[in-house]
DNA sequence: CGCTATTTTGAGCCGCGTCAATACGGGTGG
DNA sequence: CCACCCGTATTGACGCGGCTCAAAATAGCG
């Protein structure tokens, strides 16, 4: 809307695939360099948004997926009775939307938790160009797989301890093949969204992070983490440790 | 194996898409006849599995989807500590074996609850056809993105009451696009299992089923069920009462 | 410096799990 | 046909993890 007339073209220049620093955990992930120009002919990038603003909301036609390129986004759904109910943090090289294939409507909403921006991949034009380059069909087959195992992991059965140890975890490794540090990160997520996410209370978030670092597996100060033990913390997420979730 | 010089050849002709009464809840749902009968090219028939047996197993390589053709299998995964953890029961036209695609190896195991058997659809061959057939592309991108949503479903926030009513409902309209009714049905599976599902105790669901009986819900004598108040069993079930999930 | 949202901390309680005993049912062999 | 056995299901007693309610502490912000 208010954008100048230079600003198409400079996000233009930034928003490419190939140079794209996240290439390697997003979609182009693997695959060969003339496939990756091609998804730069389709990939679209909005302005971006500030915390609070929404991506899209529950019951929007589904038109595209995207891919988050900087900034946190929260995915959620209210329940008929109002409840909300968090589905995922999305950091940067993560996709949303793709629970709206199926329904050819968005499910569930997403949300900027900080300033951030994405890319946006026109569902249409990214089948059609899968059709054309096998190894971009066998990555979307993948990234679809690899959803489900998120929420596989979400779906079990766990103690809060485990919950939030796996939590930990699963940042922490992101983080770091974001290239940031693995010990010590910012919680960008009010505990509550966390709590909502882990199926948790609020209270219970505070009462086991104050445990985790009486017991020295962790130092915390409000949003600000350290891990100090991460084997420690292995233990305590029990079988809630897998590297593949980053 | 065993099997005589006829066998695969009667497997071979019972076993077309173009035939099959579940196609129209299956792979080839909405697609075209001509791409129907593409797909009769790549599907194989294995024999029918008895009750307890593998269809495969965590760390199995990851060779091909399977779509169930009769009897009820039951998906799981084991942790760390030798918990099993049911992810899901799979009726006929339903599918196993998606969340493998990503990290190429089966993530969880796959067991026959009663006698029955499943169509094989190895994953190279589908792969390659999908990047030809654009149809069955989108089609196998839809049951990907509608996996996703099952599990969202299972990973919600609920109440006993509420993930057992929401269960019934679930099986009652899956039984309904089948042909069976909707009202009368057999619960294949164990309470045991039933209870591992839903992330409750066996007795539980024991209780529970008792009090819905008693509330006039249902009436249940032993594994078999009949829904005698489905609006009552909607407003028990609260949000997990969504058709989509058949 | 007050206002508000977030986080922490405490007290009490409840849903559901655990443990244990009993009932049921289907198969097996005598 | 019955006696026996064993896996499945039911029922009861009890305890605990995590939720609810309430209030205080802290931080961010105009």
């Amino acid at each position: 809307m208010s954008q100048t007339l230079e600003q198409p073209h400079l996000d233009q220049l930034r928003n490419l695939c190939s140079t794209c620093s996240l290439s390697r955990l997003c979609v182009p992930m693997g695959l060969a360099e003339a496939d990756v120009e091609q998804l730069d002919n389709i990939v679209q990038q909005g302005r971006p948004l500030r915390a609070g603003e929404h991506l899209f909301r529950a019951d929007d036609p589904f038109n595209a997926i995207y891919a988050v390129r900087s900034g946190c986004f929260k995915s959620y759904i209210v329940d008929s009775e109002g409840h909300e109910q968090v589905l995922g943090f999305h950091l940067p090289g993560e996709l949303l939307g793709l629970d709206a294939i199926y329904p050819e409507h968005h499910r569930c909403s997403a949300v900027a938790l900080d300033t951030g921006s994405v890319c946006t991949l026109p569902y249409s034009q990214l089948t059609q160009l899968a059709a054309r380059v096998p190894g971009l069909q066998s990555q979307i087959f993948r990234l679809l797989s690899k959803d489900i195992s998120n929420y596989v992991e979400l779906a079990a059965d766990h103690t809060a301890d485990e919950r939030l140890a796996g939590f930990l975890l699963s940042l922490s490794a992101r983080f770091r093949r974001r290239g940031y540090s693995a010990t010590r990160f910012r919680l960008i997520m009010p505990r509550r969204d966390i709590a909502n996410y882990l199926r948790l209370a609020t209270e219970t978030i505070s009462r086991v992070l104050a445990r985790f670092q009486h017991n020295g597996l962790i130092q915390v100060e409000r949003r600000d983490v350290e891990l100090l033990d991460l084997d420690g913390l292995r233990r305590t997420a029990g079988s809630l440790h897998i590297e593949s979730l980053s």
